[in-house]
DNA sequence: GTCTATAAAGTGATAGAC
DNA sequence: GTCTATCACTTTATAGAC
């Protein structure tokens, strides 16, 4: 008992604050224990003596950045949906529950919001080819619950056609979470407002209004020039 | 002279196509020369010979495959802008200007669709980090020629709201490229019409009713109920 | 052009001293 | 728990034989 305190002390700490550190800066690949142990101040033996391996680091920050965002997901749409009693709840809503999740693990972490943000981004890119098969079957329950949800939000849309949009969502979020600082200006947020959580209400909405996509228009009418330019 | 011609002869192009393949599944980190001279059948030291290293190689790849992509984007938007002459141009018809190049490029390359789509997709996803500054600058004036021509079709859209629709465009659009396995069924697309096309269809219609957002509604009675949910 | 041999450096992991 | 020393590879690149 005492020893686990013990083990979960300072340098097993400093080891993973590095570790996720230069994961989120270079990606999961291209940092080497060396890397790690020398950011740390430890010896080149200690991420080796205290997780095993490389590999169950590697999985050890995949799970535990990875799970909590899942949950939280899942609790949110559950809400939503008592929320609104059976019926399905505004497609925006549904979109809040699957993202905003990531505003808050950004703002609970210890790492610095860019580096949290990129962390994620890392993770989520990963998705599919060197997941563990635990963290696989999750995304994909979560995939299809979300799925769901958000089919009861978009009646017109077909399920192939909703599976694109949900994909390109995806891609969307993702490159946000790794890539925000393409948006060099950092001057968009008024005042001291996180910037991830206006970056997510921006998110939201464009991706509402993609997913939505003729959707909105029931006259009839309006769907001549909609016709006019062929894919 | 006729030594060139020897020089871009068999093997050359044998390394050229195994290292495209093995770039195009594991990305341009996780491929080493051995990976690549074993897979074309030829000596270790033949890269080296041939592209003069390793770097060289991988930029080889990038620049041949993104240059003409860009350079189809540019004449396709120009095209459109003279076809509308001086008035701005139907939205959906820059961004295809934008992406139709890719299915373009897919189709013309000796690669198989999925190797070539995906390649593309590692391409774009290393922009800002790892791109020689040639092919960096060229995406920073592509980005900044159609950011131009879509303020143009989006007058309502803010510079920086736009900014932003436009990042998470980009980021649905390399998602497309690189991860469109996760989309299991391949029996989407009705008869023999190539998958990349259908998709692309799909995805400007998705991005443009993202970038559009808010800009349909003429009439201030149907902003009541979208104020409604605060972001 | 192609090949072998080798250099010089890096990799993850571990045995065993302290 | 920490550290050194070391193993067994792998990496890119090149000199020099053929």
């Amino acid at each position: 008992m005492r020893q686990e305190k013990i083990a979960n002390s300072a340098p097993k700490r400093r080891l993973l604050d590095a570790a996720e550190q230069l994961f989120s800066e270079r990606g999961f690949e291209a940092v080497s224990v060396r890397d790690i142990t020398r950011l740390a101040n430890a010896n080149v033996a200690a991420v080796n003596y205290h997780f095993g391996s490389r590999e169950e680091l590697v999985e050890l920050v995949l799970a535990r950045h990875l799970t909590p965002v899942n949950e939280e997901r899942l609790a949110r749409l559950e809400t939503a949906e008592k929320k609104w009693s059976g019926k399905a709840p505004p497609l925006e809503e549904v979109i809040d529950a699957y993202v905003r999740p990531l505003a808050g693990a950004v703002r609970k972490s210890e790492l610095p919001e860019s580096a949290c943000r990129k962390l994620l981004g890392r993770i989520f890119a990963l998705r599919g080819d060197g997941f563990p098969p635990e963290l696989e079957e999750g995304m994909e329950n979560l995939g299809q619950r979300f799925t769901r949800a958000l089919a009861k939000c978009l009646p017109p849309v077909p399920p192939e056609e909703l599976a694109w949009r949900l994909h390109f969502m995806n891609g969307g979020l993702i490159h946000l979470l790794l890539r925000q600082e393409l948006l060099q200006r950092a001057d968009y947020g008024a005042s001291g407002a996180p910037t991830m959580e206006a970056a997510l209400g921006r998110f939201i909405r464009f991706a509402a209004a993609g997913l939505r996509e003729g959707c909105e228009l029931e006259t009839p009418a309006k769907k001549g020039p909609q016709a006019t330019f062929d894919f």
